[in-house]
DNA sequence: ATGTCTTTGTGAACGCGTGCACAAAGATTG
DNA sequence: CAATCTTTGTGCACGCGTTCACAAAGACAT
């Protein structure tokens, strides 16, 4: 996982646990393909094999939202598309502004995952007034110093945050200031934000820092259990029939 | 948080906990700060706030890698920096490989935070045979057809995946074959991999996913306590909530 | 040396999330 | 209608992670 919640201690909204709700979206996307392949019902087992989680846990983070499924069937998959889009709040569409058009902000604005979700880009904000006017993704970019009217005209209320580090917290107060109450941060910065502002961050960096330290492990096990190991030979390990590495 | 892990029973890894680890990252873009400021010492209290989170988890984490503070003083910096690096094993380089160069994979191609972390893109691969050649962030683009070789000839353990969802799945059991342990996955699917190979994926659109929850939420209890709607008959009833539709 | 003050390191309690295992519910068949 | 079969929904137990609270350890002053 690339993100994570910041801080408050996870404040279970509406019954729903945090967890839960994390999961939701992957279920989403999953019901979506089948939708589209116009697949009525699916079971537990099924969903939770395209989701790539538990079946159990699948049927109780259901459960949490009602008891939609039927017993001996399953789900309806058309009926459970519509119940969590709703749940997750997609059946609106959430007007969002992208600030810092760089490398990242670009490949935000041309993302199209966006679109397809309720969500609509309603501007992109940069500081740098040479940026300013140019189209990124059929869209011109607009400067820093609208950014409250921006926000304010088009009723923004989630901020995406794709600048330097630097000037992360300055343009994270600004947009508060302005209303804006959930921000997706990109920014490798830990942002302070006032009560009642939702913040989740997405750092490359610390991602494969993580995987480093799971690459280093194996390595080490690696070579502590049976000395030099080919590169060759580990190839050959698809779907290792014995569980887990032992202690 | 905008990743999470992909199954896999949280292996707790030579006693070091899963929560841990992933924080670890944090602490040390913090004291990486404080290094660069030549602060020499700090305590449990600072670092914690420089870092966002609480101070006994804090203390806890790092009770984890050994005792390395003093009573009375706190963490020598650049001591932590060291330890820490190690234990996440960013004292070596890591080769890493992006595959799909498209805005995304272009953008992390230039993304600075990787190479002063410890790894080095040794490779940009993308299936486009227009794109061969193409220089981008400083290096050429080179055609999918070569994969296995530069996995092989550069040492590549750490792939990124960049490519649209179609294509992710195959790339990464060619990847995996070439001998790549750990993947970052960007491409919205969920992969599935033989046992020991580590896969974290960041989903851009899940994110906001999530904060669109806790958005609406926020939005109806504000509607709630102005009167609009009871908090409570809102929505808990199970078996057909209000707002429900027949399929 | 002795006492005081600061800060670490950790024992213990608690709460959340996960997964098992099964009873209840409905479909389906005879 | 009764019997059987499938799949949901959930009670329960377990383990991980978080937080509190405090004793132990060292720095520093007298």
């Amino acid at each position: 996982m690339a993100t994570g919640r910041t801080h408050r201690p996870a404040t279970r909204s509406r019954g729903i646990p945090e967890a839960t709700v994390a999961r939701l979206p992957l279920y989403l996307r999953a019901l979506t393909a089948l939708s589209e392949r116009s697949v009525p019902t699916v079971s537990s087992e099924e969903l939770a094999a395209a989701a790539g989680v538990n079946s159990a846990k699948l049927r109780k983070d259901f459960s949490y939202l009602g008891s939609y499924g039927t017993r001996g069937v399953g789900y309806d998959v058309e009926y459970l598309v519509y119940q969590i889009s709703r749940e997750l709040g997609l059946t609106q569409d959430w007007p969002v502004v992208i600030v810092g058009i760089g490398n990242l902000g670009a490949a935000l604005a041309n993302y199209g995952g966006f679109a397809s979700r309720g969500f609509r880009v309603a501007a992109l904000i940069d500081a740098d007034p040479a940026m300013a006017g140019k189209p990124v993704a059929g869209m011109p970019v607009q400067h820093t110093d609208d950014l409250e009217r921006i926000i304010e005209d088009n009723g923004v209320s989630i901020g995406v945050i794709a600048t330097p580090a630097g000037a992360a917290q300055q343009v994270c107060e600004r947009l508060v200031a302005a209303g804006v109450t959930s921000i997706l941060n990109f920014a490798p910065t830990v942002l302070s934000v006032p009560d009642g502002v939702d913040v989740r961050k997405v750092d490359l960096s610390i991602e494969l820092q993580i995987l480093a330290f799971h690459e280093q492990r194996k390595a080490g096990e690696e070579a502590a259990a049976d000395g030099v190991v080919p590169p060759v030979a580990a190839k050959q390990q698809r779907k290792g029939p014995d569980g887990d590495v032992p202690p």
